[in-house]
DNA sequence: CTAAACATACCAGATGGTCGGTTTGTTTTG
DNA sequence: CAAAACAAACCGACCATCTGGTATGTTTAG
């Protein structure tokens, strides 16, 4: 993405270029489009470059949802900073999260969790993060209400990505926030 | 699937065939592992065979969408009949249509949504779908709350997805029953 | 000078797709 | 009713392209 051509060499910069043009590539075609040469390409190296930083394409897939679990993950502690309630705090800052994945061009977890099924080792990944994500937040977010809260923003995020782009922003923030609201009620 | 060796010309049976089969690869090894070659392999055809029914392999996968899309929408057509309450008939149908796609290994139009995402005309194609079959019911289930039930179907079914193999039956179907009780309270 | 960071060249395999031909079923004709 | 004429169904070989990956060379940094 970024055009670091003037520095001579700077290896994590080029990972940085690699990591983020896959990611993007994923994203606007799809991860059957993500090959060694398109990423290689959009980051300004030649394919054996690219094969110098990730001995093959399977630990660039990885890495890139890796890296992506890590923003994802890191946004989620920034929106659990700002939740004073601890009642499914951690519930309000997934979906939140999901829902700026939308809105915002720059944070995209997008395409990728949603290829990654044919891989076991990813969808292991995923597995585990979330797994041990609700242990953590065992006490605060147990209840199976919050459990569809969460299901709902997944849902939602999905439905932004197959509906046409023409999609009707208006409504959208309202549903965030009444499955937020869900968030709220105390179980009977 | 069926070995239809015995009967000497039967074009109907074939094209059936190849749609089975190409559905079952993409669900069980992901629309990757959807080649020309795969698929008429196990349609007991050859390549040429394949390409003499469908011109080309985007033609292919669309029809197979194409196929799923029909048999979802009989399947929900079919749930509607024994629901006598009128509020949320259809989003409850549409929850335990996608509740169904999870258990039963017969009635499987999994994979294929989610990769789907990539081709623009099928993005379309379910696009289309929803909103005319929403249309269709909009006076029963238009509120907000039915949207977020079924986007949380949705979700639910994409976890069944990704989650590793082992998932735990347990509780699923109290999911699936709460998620319809979610759609019988009338909005405040 | 040594090792890391890249580029270049190349390869074996697979993929989607074309093309000419062969088999099979259906219609026409005598 | 039989044979010729026609069209649909299907096969098998072939091809250009692209894929991931390797092996080897060249440049740069410490």
């Amino acid at each position: 993405m970024t055009e670091a051509h003037e520095r001579k060499k700077q290896p994590e910069i080029v990972r940085r270029a690699l990591l983020d043009c896959a990611a993007q590539i994923s994203q606007e075609q799809g991860l059957p489009a993500v090959t060694l040469q398109a990423v290689a390409d959009a980051a300004h190296v030649t394919k054996g470059g690219l094969l110098h930083h990730f001995p093959n394409k399977q630990a660039l897939v990885q890495a890139v949802f890796h890296d992506l679990l890590k923003q994802l993950d890191t946004q989620i502690d920034l929106l659990l900073e700002d939740d004073p309630e601890s009642y499914g705090r951690f519930t309000r800052a997934y979906i939140r999260a999901f829902a700026n994945a939308e809105s915002e061009g720059a944070c995209n977890w997008n395409a990728l969790p949603l290829s990654s099924h044919t891989d076991p080792e990813m969808k292991a990944m995923w597995s585990e993060w979330y797994a041990s994500r609700l242990a953590r937040h065992a006490e605060s977010d147990a209840g199976p209400e919050l459990g569809i809260a969460r299901y709902a923003a997944d849902g939602l995020w999905l439905a932004g990505l197959l509906e046409y782009s023409g999609v009707e922003a208006t409504g959208h923030d309202a549903l965030i926030e009444q499955l937020i609201s869900l968030t709220r009620k105390k179980q009977t």
